[in-house]
DNA sequence: CATATGACACTAT
DNA sequence: AATAGTGCCATAT
């Protein structure tokens, strides 16, 4: 016990909560800059697990096509935080998403 | 150590 | 353009 945490995912996390509002990022891109090209998946499932759900914003990672993916609280839910902190989602994929896409 | 799972990505059809 | 199949990596069991 006591945070069940890797350095995978304490990456991850650190990443995740260092990306801006109204602005979104992508698994591969996170896995290409924290860990190692191709372990997408492994993002997506280390934000899964995230134990700092308000402290990380998770909501702000999508897929590399621009679609919200899926996520913990519901990607119906999702969309309407993205469209909060001001990225605009029309049918699960970011509106301007090569405009709000924040590389690290 | 091997198998199964998953908030993905890419290529082929 | 949409769908299906395959590959990749980390975690859980």
């Amino acid at each position: 016990m006591k945070k069940d945490i890797t350095i995978f995912q304490k990456k991850v996390y650190n990443a995740a909560s260092l990306i801006p509002k109204g602005k979104v990022s992508t698994y591969a891109l996170l896995a290409a800059v924290i860990a190692r090209p191709g372990a997408a998946r492994a993002v997506g499932n280390a934000l899964n697990k995230n134990p700092y759900a308000p402290k990380v914003p998770c909501h702000r990672v999508v897929k590399s096509d621009g679609c919200i993916g899926g996520f913990a609280s519901g990607s119906k839910n999702k969309r309407e935080i993205l469209k909060t902190e001001g990225v605009l989602v029309n049918k699960n994929k970011i509106v301007d998403f090569e405009n709000k896409l924040y590389k690290f």
